[in-house]
DNA sequence: CCGAGGATCATCT
DNA sequence: GATGATCCTCGGT
């Protein structure tokens, strides 16, 4: 690995963009911005967004055929719930898009995981303007890596029951 | 607590 | 010239 400082969490939060998705990035074809999201699986796609943040994915599919998980949020590591934030958290960038995040050798890799200690929650995606419908958001009940809103709602059931 | 609005720019039309 | 897979601040209640 690298030399320098070492950080990283578990992975959370994750929302699934897939071929054929209209809010895929690649859904009207390939372009310079979207290119690794047709990479091999395993590889990273960060972009910036609103001007202000960067937000960071992994391909998941075969080579040609885009798709990729946003990573919306880590705990174990503070200030790391939503993608901006996480992105800013880690000194994620654009240098970063590209990586094989399957290799210790990268900047950015990424782990194999444990067995879960709470059920993953499958909800809506957020932020989105086109397939809001589609329930293809997921994250582990009652993380601090989750978004606030959901924790939120997670601690009102929680009094429910 | 909640919703509205602004920041700020790479990318694509 | 418009848009956006976000976040923070501000004002009302």
């Amino acid at each position: 690995m690298p030399d320098g400082e070492l950080l990283g969490g578990r992975i959370v939060e994750t929302e699934a963009y897939l071929q054929n998705d209209e809010a895929m990035h690649a859904y009207r074809g390939k372009t310079a911005r979207n290119a690794p999201l047709f990479g091999l699986p395993g590889t990273s796609y960060v972009y910036f967004i609103y001007g202000v943040h960067y937000c960071f994915n992994v391909v998941t599919e075969a080579e040609g055929i885009a798709s990729a998980v946003l990573i919306r949020g880590l705990d174990q590591i503070d200030d790391a719930n939503g993608p901006g934030k996480l992105c800013r958290r880690l000194k994620i960038d654009l240098s970063h898009n590209g990586l094989d995040l399957s290799s210790t050798d990268s900047p950015i890799w990424i782990a194999r995981g444990t067995e879960l200690e709470a059920p993953i929650i499958t909800t809506t995606r957020i932020g989105i303007t086109r397939a809001a419908d589609k329930p293809w958001r997921f994250y582990i009940l009652g993380s601090s890596g989750v978004s606030r809103r959901d924790r939120i709602a997670e601690r009102g059931n929680d009094c429910v029951s």
